[in-house]
DNA sequence: TAGCCTAGTGTCAGCGCTGACGCCAACGCT
DNA sequence: AGCGTTGGCGTCAGCGCTGACACTAGGCTA
């Protein structure tokens, strides 16, 4: 392998050129206090001519961070990883530290793999999209002092904060709307995936009915896609005939099930509503229209950024958990 | 800051429990040649006992490269983007590397400010969606031993390997089905962007005319959005009344030609036909569906992140550069 | 039998940086 | 005058690893 990396300037470099000991040019580099201001102008302008920067290896090896934070996620395809990544990758630059990029595909032992090769390379903190049925591994890797981000799930460990959307609200007000609207047959298409957090979201369906007086509907598990969506849209159907609205897990499922209901010869919003979650962008595009509940990608990248520099910063107090805000967007699949 | 990290086992933890020196453990770990199966397998028995994995940090100090590649973007968001992201990923963990994202925004300074923190964390290479005006930046980069690999432009240096999409190709196709189809008036929408691609791709439309006895059509240029593509539609149509196809620099600004057409009481594709370059998600669930030059993004990522480890692994070989194959999709629009 | 090679392992330095601590001069206080 | 304090800087070791090289025993060649 060819070898021709051009030799940097070190702290050494400096400090001979300027005539001061490699420490007093790492305390100025690193803004430490306790330098007279001509010194530091000294170093500085020595710094700028040999254009030298840390080498962030010796760096990380002695301080055991690395100015770097992790994401894990599922896929970058998904519709809604990407605003997230976005602007996870966005404010962790602006606090100085780059940011890895790994995804598991849902493979918990994949994430293992990830987390652990993160791991390896000190970062300062990692923001992860649990894989099913990782709760465990993740507060193990807390339990050895790495910081964790949980986005949609809740785990209760020091180093671990967790951050999620307020689904339970959301799903409240999609409910509430289709009740207002006069439906009364309300099925929900839920996720195949963790049971923890499904667990939440169903509860909450069923809450929302509460004091309407007015039967929950029946609730049906699918993948979280397009096929997914209409399968569940096909089985709920197939349960219900006189289904009037369809609650699902996400836009995706939202479509398919738009779609699978066309299919069946039936009216979309007329014979039945349906309800997604997300508000990708897609979903402005299809005919109808697809009324959601929308998530703010970036919002969620930001509040989970801040959560792990709080981790990051903390002086070992036990970190809260943040719920962000949905919003309800109305347009015309209801 | 909570330093609550547990301590790790290192190669001397390792090597003390075997009973053989540092050096050995760092050679069987490393497998590298000249050790006795029996001593390997101790030391893997230890490995495996004392969890034992290698500080990544202190081994790239060493070895001036650590094992980790960056990918430099311009936006997540970017409707082209993730997939590229994913295979890059996919392909480089499966190569035992971990990848650092970082998105430019198109801003050249800061994609400077990237190369530069992804240079200190000694990766060992980066693949660049180019900010504009970033060439010379690059290829400094490239002098100084960074191991490139530039996206969608085209740049001759050592340590630098290109990876286009084979547009020219793409452009053709579009014209020949347009023209095959009775088009006679075709306007294009080009991009704002870089000068040198933008020369290049415009130089394909007018050659695709070449041997038709057709007059190319004009060119004009807009953001490369959906209210950009709008706006380029509205101007082309300002300027030929006739215009009977349009051929845009990308989906999201066929999607907006299609609505402004649309807008002006025009029918797509019956009065005007419209193609669309990408094939991104959104092209199939608009009305007309978009025909397209689809761009396998997969593909894009795959090949881009082979030409990556050739370069990492060349012998000071002169890399060569790869033009990816496109493929026409007729839907609709045409 | 001398000489040479090879496989297998060890020794040692040092990558570039920062934590811990030490030193000195200047200053303030009683 | 004597003493403590503080600001400003230096010294030194060592983070965990690998490159370069040294060493040893055994086998092979002439």
């Amino acid at each position: 392998m060819a070898d021709d990396r051009v030799k940097e300037a070190t702290l050494d470099d400096v400090a001979r050129r300027v005539g001061v000991s490699p420490r007093t040019v790492s305390r100025v580099v690193n803004n430490e206090a306790g330098i007279s201001e001509a010194t530091r102008l000294r170093v500085l302008a020595a710094v700028e001519q040999l254009n030298y920067r840390p080498n962030m290896m010796a760096r990380a090896l002695m301080t055991k961070r690395s100015r770097t934070v992790g994401l894990v996620g599922g896929e970058m395809t998904d519709p809604f990883f990407p605003a997230v990544a976005e602007a996870v990758e966005q404010r962790t630059w602006e606090s100085g530290r780059t940011m890895f990029f790994a995804s598991h595909r849902n493979d918990p032992n994949r994430q293992a793999e990830m987390l652990q090769s993160l791991w390896s390379y000190a970062v300062d903190g990692v923001i992860v999209f649990p894989a099913p049925g990782s709760i465990k591994q993740l507060r193990d890797y807390a339990r050895r002092g790495l910081r964790i981000v949980v986005v949609d799930d809740f785990i209760r460990s020091p180093n671990v904060a967790c951050v999620q959307f307020d689904l339970e609200a959301g799903v409240h007000l999609g409910v509430r709307h289709l009740l207002d609207g006069g439906r009364r047959k309300i099925g929900m298409i839920a996720s195949t995936a963790s049971s923890r957090r499904r667990r939440r979201r169903e509860r909450s369906f069923q809450t929302a009915f509460d004091d309407s007086g007015i039967k929950p509907g029946t609730v049906v598990r699918a993948p979280t896609t397009v096929s997914g969506g209409a399968a569940g849209a096909n089985e709920l159907l197939g349960l219900e005939s006189d289904l009037d609205a369809i609650f699902a897990y996400n836009d995706l499922m939202a479509i398919g099930a738009i779609r699978a209901v066309q299919a069946l010869g039936l009216r979309v919003p007329e014979d039945v509503a349906i309800i997604g979650f997300d508000d990708i962008e897609m979903s402005t595009f299809i005919t109808p229209a697809l009324t959601t509940i929308r998530l703010d990608r970036s919002l969620l990248g930001n509040e989970v950024t801040h959560a792990l520099h709080n981790l990051i910063d903390a002086p070992g107090g036990t970190p809260e958990s943040a719920v962000v805000p949905v919003e309800f967007v109305v347009r015309e699949s209801t």
